[in-house]
RNA sequence: GGACAGAUGGCCGAGCGGUUGAAGGCGUCGGUUUGCUAAACCGAUGUAGGGGCUUAUACCCCUACCGCGGGUUCGAAUCCCGCUCUGUCCGCCA
């Protein structure tokens, strides 16, 4: 959530982000609505100013009077009706405007609400503009010793490359028919050595973060209220994206909804406190299970394990103080991470900043780790994939918004609480992560080599050998 | 699932329908005293919104907040209704 102070100093700097966003808010009547919040607002108090000072005034008095006409014989009791009714007037009136008020004020204060929800964060000023995607710019690449992904695949290793579903196929790793019988399209069955492996990776970046980085590891619900999910800037825009639980339909108090992403839970964690100074910077990890619906990615990477509705993910959160500095080089340090990760497991990845027009509601700037995909891209003439980056991970920067919506603070030097700065990127997240190891790391006879990090996970062996 | 009990500031804990943003205690911060520490004493110590003043802090004023939402009343932490949450006991259970 914005500032709306911010936006009342500078609604400018909003209408442009949103735009260099490409993102639709209705600016004008957010602006109407303020300006009609705060005019009631003012007046309400004014009115009950008034009523507080009256009740301290003639309240007492219209107390002892009413005591004392109970203890009166009915015939005396005219003079003293008469001083009540008087005392009483102002008050009744004030009562009525009081009402009147509150009700103009519940007409606009819930539209108010709901429309800022929708105010995206602006993009940090030196976030490139660009509409999309395709406007990224990329920042660096990073290739193992002996594999070049600016060329074909052929050319470096001397074979075709199989695609991952032909490895796990082959390799008996993923039963795609399987999954699909029990729960439909985009879900599948880790299987023998898929499972390690799957296991494996997820393992090893939790142990990587906690050990040589650093960072706390948690367990958190993935099932959770609809307040963590518009506290974490999921909610409202994307509702879509996720299963919900209705509870509230089988007579429970509240509909349960399933995360997305560990973030979630991460950032819900400290939602409504002020943290000490000394207490940040939070660093958290976690491992989770994340589902999501996929809904509006119809026909998009049907096949495969690119794009599927449950996966695994390790997932790092930075909750730091209110400073851009400091929030950049934490944005600096979750990436070391994920390269000195990427590096050890001799994947070839790049980097890209992403433009504007790429960035979500609740991010002012994000970086994409795109791991290099021998099976991704058109396929050429004799019928093998070119090969593609395809994205893996995702490091934002949030600024305040995130922790403005989740009420997240900390006392700040001078003792004033303040809402702190948040960041958060994959660690790893798998499957998706499985598509580059088995394809990078395959050999001609079929057999995929296992990383040496990941072996350890793996009961020992160094290759998974088809049949 | 059944039966009870409760929800008040950073924490514990009082609180008659009006003078209670809320006694008392603890904690924290500042000060005095003191070889140091401790103790003692004095003072301060919630959050949010709006306004004034200011370059900005500071400061001043107003409003709201005693789990949440309604109601009664001239006036509600206090009375009434609904909800949520927490605890305890019993049952069931991976």
């Amino acid at each position: 959530m914005i500032d709306i102070k911010a936006f009342r100093e500078n609604p400018a700097r909003f209408v442009q982000g949103a735009k260099d966003k490409g993102m639709n808010v209705d600016f004008p009547r957010l602006t109407a609505l303020d300006e009609q919040r705060r005019n009631i607002l003012t007046e309400l108090e004014h009115k009950r100013a008034e009523q507080n000072r009256l009740g301290k005034e003639s309240g007492p008095q219209i107390g002892k009077l009413k005591g004392q006409l109970k203890a009166m014989a009915e015939q005396d009791r005219g003079a003293i009706q008469q001083q009540l009714t008087a005392l009483e007037a102002t008050p009744i009136r004030l009562k009525n405007e009081v009402a009147v008020l509150e009700r103009m004020l519940s007409d606009v204060e819930p539209a108010w609400a709901e429309l800022l929800l929708t105010v995206p964060q602006p993009p940090a000023t030196d976030v490139p503009k660009g509409a999309g995607s395709d406007d990224n710019i990329e920042i660096r690449r990073w290739n193992p010793t002996g594999f070049d992904a600016a060329k074909p695949f052929a050319t470096n290793r001397g074979f075709k490359p199989r695609t991952h579903q032909e490895l796990v196929r082959s390799l008996r790793l993923v039963d795609f028919e399987r999954g699909v019988k029990m729960s439909g399209t985009r879900h599948y069955v880790l299987t023998g050595m898929g499972m390690r492996l799957h296991q494996a990776v997820i393992r090893y970046a939790l142990d990587f973060m906690a050990d040589q980085r650093g960072f706390q590891p948690m367990g958190i619900p993935v099932i959770v209220r609809e307040e963590c999910m518009i506290g974490t800037g999921f909610f409202p825009a994307g509702r879509e994206q996720a299963y919900h639980l209705e509870e509230s339909k089988r007579g429970n108090s509240h509909d349960l909804f399933l995360t997305g992403t560990g973030e979630v839970g991460l950032m819900g964690l400290h939602a409504e406190e002020i943290l000490s100074l000394d207490a940040l910077p939070l660093k958290y990890v976690t491992a989770s299970t994340c589902f999501r619906r996929e809904a509006g990615a119809a026909g998009k990477d049907t096949a495969g394990l690119y794009r599927i509705h449950q996966f695994d993910k390790v997932e790092q959160v930075v909750v730091c103080r209110a400073d851009d500095a400091e929030s950049r080089t934490w944005h600096k340090t979750m990436l070391e991470s994920v390269e000195m990760i990427l590096q050890s497991l001799e994947l070839p990845y790049r980097l890209l900043q992403c433009c504007t027009g790429d960035l979500g509601v609740k991010n002012e700037d994000m970086i994409d780790v795109e791991c290099w995909m021998p099976g991704r891209g058109d396929s050429t003439a004799d019928g093998v994939p070119s090969g593609a980056y395809g994205e893996t991970h995702s490091a934002s920067r949030l600024g305040d918004f995130q922790c403005r919506r989740l009420n997240l603070r900390y006392k700040d030097e001078g003792g004033r609480p303040t809402f702190a700065y948040a960041l958060n990127n994959t660690v790893v997240a798998s499957p998706r992560i499985m598509i580059p190891l088995l394809e990078i790391h395959q050999n001609a006879d079929g057999s995929v080599t296992i990383p040496a990090p990941l072996r350890k996970h793996m009961g020992g062996i160094e290759r998974i050998e088809p049949g």
